[in-house]
DNA sequence: AAACCATGATACC
DNA sequence: TGGTATCCCTGGTT
């Protein structure tokens, strides 16, 4: 394995970062300068010692003097706009910009690549090593450290490796993923156009997608305990499914849009899903802070719906407790996360409200004796409640964690691990990037929340994009991952190295691969075909390699 | 290679 | 309170 250029590139960028002149950047780094030097050739042809200012000028005069729109010559931040500093990837490395609060943890004074919650997952949960100490270089040191140590503890097994995968699978990004409760090979996906996708990732090859099941978003999804060929869905079209996996026949249960669209202010989506399998109810919640329940014979709605969140704010999510089936877990777009008891479900009755500083993507119980809360918030902060018998005023832990928001990317979600019998392991996919071998790779990573430590995180070198959405398998040591189209599936592998080569016939490449296919090997007939996406070794057709894929990677020529 | 686009929460007035 | 400008680590296509 290629030796690790991670510790080459930080103690650059710390150097850099702090200079506020370009000379004294460009001394570090040719590349830099060759670029810079073009942009200003460039500056020289148009004579025009440009301001800012200038580009505003009307279109009209801007084409009589035959000079084209002025570029802001002088480098500005593109975050704040001054001078002096440019925020964005220097190579597989992002630098902040140091005018805004830290990226990760919100906080000011210091940005993302000194944030001592980058160091160390737990500071602030827990007494961290390097907690007192200001200097970022140490900072960057642990880091490395950290990373070169397979933090592995011995009691978590960590899928760590990609088994396989469906490369662009669907045709929009994965926004929710079971797995089927009886049938350990089956996952199912959901995806932002409303697709639902059904895979026996143990026969690479054999997947399907349903595409006529809702009109877009497919939030949640939610099997039938009475019958688990069955999955409910829940969908910002407005309506909840029932669809049958074998042959995709699609019942909608509900529609909370029978008049069309009439506008943004009246078009509900629904969002939270779940079954109360004590009444054999399902639970569903809308984006104006109302809850529904619907009986699956009857596909009506019970009652009257239930203003649960603060009107008009979206629900994010729904969990009915694993024991207890009286209690409920909401939260939403109104800061909150709550707990009701389904036996007095009323506007303003909720049992236990648990603020957040933003939205929350996510509340969940734990797994097994639904004894603790889990939450995720837009903060960029986990939250643990460690007992829900106990003092709920505050979390018993914040873990400050890279998952903000961004529009184009399906909200993250931490994931309980439902095979951990100490309700503490949790997966969630974190947005920030770590610069691995001049690649910068989003990893995956496996949180202790009784300690707030960073057990594990897990990459693969050809997936590029962040991974929202993740899940842990109920029985085998598997997890399935969401990526932007794609779906992996990793298990353990131990003394894994990253670039190790991995069987290709379990790789399965969708859409646009055809067209490689077609190119480069006139292979045939279906797209089970396999590719080398993502090998290693493979020829020159690769987009999805690393070094063409990286992120503002410039390749030396 | 660069431009463009899709489009949700939020800050701010 | 409501309308609206704004937006930093996106991902895909043209």
């Amino acid at each position: 394995m290629a030796p690790q250029t991670r510790g080459l590139s930080f103690p650059k960028v710390v150097i850099e970062r702090d200079s506020d002149s370009e000379e004294s950047s460009s001394e570090e780094e040719d590349l830099e300068e060759e670029e810079e030097a073009e942009v200003e050739n460039d500056a020289g042809e148009e004579s025009d010692e440009g301001h800012v200012e200038e580009k505003d000028e009307p279109s009209t005069s801007t084409k009589s003097r035959r000079e084209p729109i002025t570029i802001s010559l002088k480098k500005v931040c593109k975050v704040c706009k001054k001078p002096g500093h440019e925020a964005g990837f220097r190579g597989a490395t992002y630098i902040d910009c140091p005018m805004k609060p830290c990226f990760l943890c919100k906080m000011p004074g210091h940005t993302t690549m000194t944030c001592p919650h980058r160091v160390a997952t737990e500071y602030g949960v827990a007494p961290a090593p390097f907690k007192s100490t200001h200097s970022s270089m140490e900072y960057v040191f642990e880091r490395q450290l950290r990373c070169r140590i397979s933090a592995i503890k011995p009691t978590f097994v960590i899928p760590n490796q990609v088994n396989c995968a469906v490369i662009r699978y669907h045709s929009r990004r994965v926004t929710c993923l079971e797995f089927h409760p009886t049938r350990n090979n089956i996952l199912i996906s959901g995806d932002k156009k409303g697709q639902l996708g059904v895979w026996d990732y143990l026969k690479v090859h054999e997947r399907t997608v349903y595409g006529n099941i809702h009109g877009c978003i497919l939030n949640n999804m939610k099997f039938s305990p009475l019958n688990d060929g069955t999955v409910y869905g829940a969908s910002s079209d407005g309506t909840v499914s029932s669809t049958d996996l074998e042959t995709g026949m699609s019942l909608t249960l509900v529609n909370l849009n029978p008049d069309g669209w009439q506008g943004p202010n009246s078009w509900r989506m629904l969002y939270g899903l779940d079954m109360n399998f004590d009444k054999g109810i399902l639970l569903a919640a809308d984006n104006f802070g109302l809850f529904y329940m619907v009986d699956t014979r009857s596909d009506n709605i019970i009652g009257k719906p239930i203003l649960i969140h603060k009107k008009g704010t979206k629900v994010t999510g729904l969990h009915c407790h694993p024991l207890q089936p009286d209690l409920l877990l909401s939260c939403g777009n109104d800061h909150f996360a709550r707990i009701w008891d389904m036996r007095r479900l009323e506007a303003g009755a909720s049992i236990y409200d648990l603020p957040h500083k933003r939205v929350v993507n996510s509340a969940y119980f734990s797994p097994q004796t639904g004894s603790k809360i889990l939450t995720t918030s837009q903060d960029n902060r986990l939250r643990v409640w460690d007992s829900i018998f106990g003092n709920l005023d505050s979390p018993s832990r914040e873990i400050v964690h890279s998952h903000d928001f961004n529009r184009h990317l399906t909200a993250f979600r931490a994931e309980w691990d439902p095979k951990d019998a100490s309700e503490s392991l949790v997966v969630v996919g974190r947005y920030i990037s770590e610069n691995y071998n001049g690649v910068a790779l989003h990893p995956i990573d496996f949180i202790d929340v009784s300690t707030g430590q960073l057990v594990a995180q897990v990459m693969d070198p050809n997936i590029t994009t962040i991974s929202p959405v993740n899940k842990l398998h109920p029985r085998d040591d598997v997890l399935a991952s969401g990526s932007s189209r794609s779906i992996f599936i990793w298990r353990p592998q131990e003394n894994f190295e990253l670039k190790r080569p991995r069987d290709e016939s379990r790789i399965v490449l969708c859409g646009k691969g055809e067209k490689y296919r077609k190119g480069k090997f006139q292979d045939d007939s279906d797209d089970d075909l396999d590719n080398d996406a993502y090998g290693s070794k493979s020829s020159k057709t690769k987009k999805p390699n690393l070094k063409s894929k990286a992120r503002g990677f410039k390749q030396k020529r």
